[in-house]
DNA sequence: GTAGGTGCAAAAGCTTTGCATTTCC
DNA sequence: GGAAATGCAAAGCTTTTGCACCTAC
């Protein structure tokens, strides 16, 4: 089995939670794809696993995967929410084309030292940040 | 009448469209308020003005303010799309308290210059860009 | 006069919730 | 055995759209 379905069974022992069938099905589904994956992607994929399994199950799932440090919120705009993979994935932001939809992970630790800077100025406590660039790829810049 | 009203009526004649009462009236209430306001915060004021005027006025006409460039979306997570004031106010990035909501709006000249070079890394066009730190304000990590 | 705009209400999406039934510990 | 989870369907929210009537140019 793999590492995150260990750190999934911890978290939700943790929690006084049960580790089910469904919720397995789900996590399998949601780490079988890379990238950014839709709730209905996600529902795709698990029904592939088990026909019966429904979107509610899927919903609730991917908010404790959330909270369980597996999976992270990549949702751009005010579309679907969409998931990534979190567990050992490092830390990266992503550069999005707003004409063919490509996005292109980057980690800029200039980027990330001034971010701490910001919170230390203001006194904050760092939980999370999120960034997106958005351009034209080099692609769609030629088309133009 | 304000320079707001100027940029917005000549948007919409370059566009072949028409400056309108209630077109006017939203755009007034939006500049009534600083901060995020949501679609309904907007209704709200523009209720004010006029009490006639329909919701679907309200997000066309934002649409079209965002457009002009005197609107940008302000939204964070999932929940209710939010614009801020856009016209000479300068870009800015917001620090986000997770806990009681406050918001603080920063301009971070090393983090601009960082990300201009990630789009020349990757030969992207810049259009735009959108950074949100998450943390625990002050006050609110003294609770904890 | 006419293209464009408006308000209303209905529709469309996405997400959450209530509930009877099933499952895991 | 009993708390928790599931699937379904219904409800909730926000946003968009169709349409008959109105208005700015």
């Amino acid at each position: 089995m793999t590492a995150e379905y260990e750190v999934f069974k911890e978290y939700l022992r943790q929690k006084g939670l049960k580790m089910t069938s469904p919720r397995e099905n789900v996590l399998r589904a949601f780490l079988g794809h890379e990238g950014h994956l839709s709730t209905d992607d996600i529902l795709v994929a698990s029904r592939k696993l088990d026909p019966a399994i429904g979107q509610a199950t899927v919903f609730r799932t991917m908010k404790l995967l959330e909270e369980a440090g597996l999976a992270r919120d990549a949702s751009q705009d005010n579309g679907p929410r969409k998931y990534e993979h979190a567990y050992k994935h490092s830390h990266h932001d992503h550069l999005l084309c707003i004409r063919c939809g490509r996005v292109v992970e980057f980690y800029d630790p200039q980027i990330e030292k001034a971010q701490k800077q910001i919170f230390a100025k203001y006194g904050f406590t760092e939980t999370g940040h999120w960034m997106e660039l958005h351009g034209l790829c080099p692609d769609c810049a030629r088309q133009k």
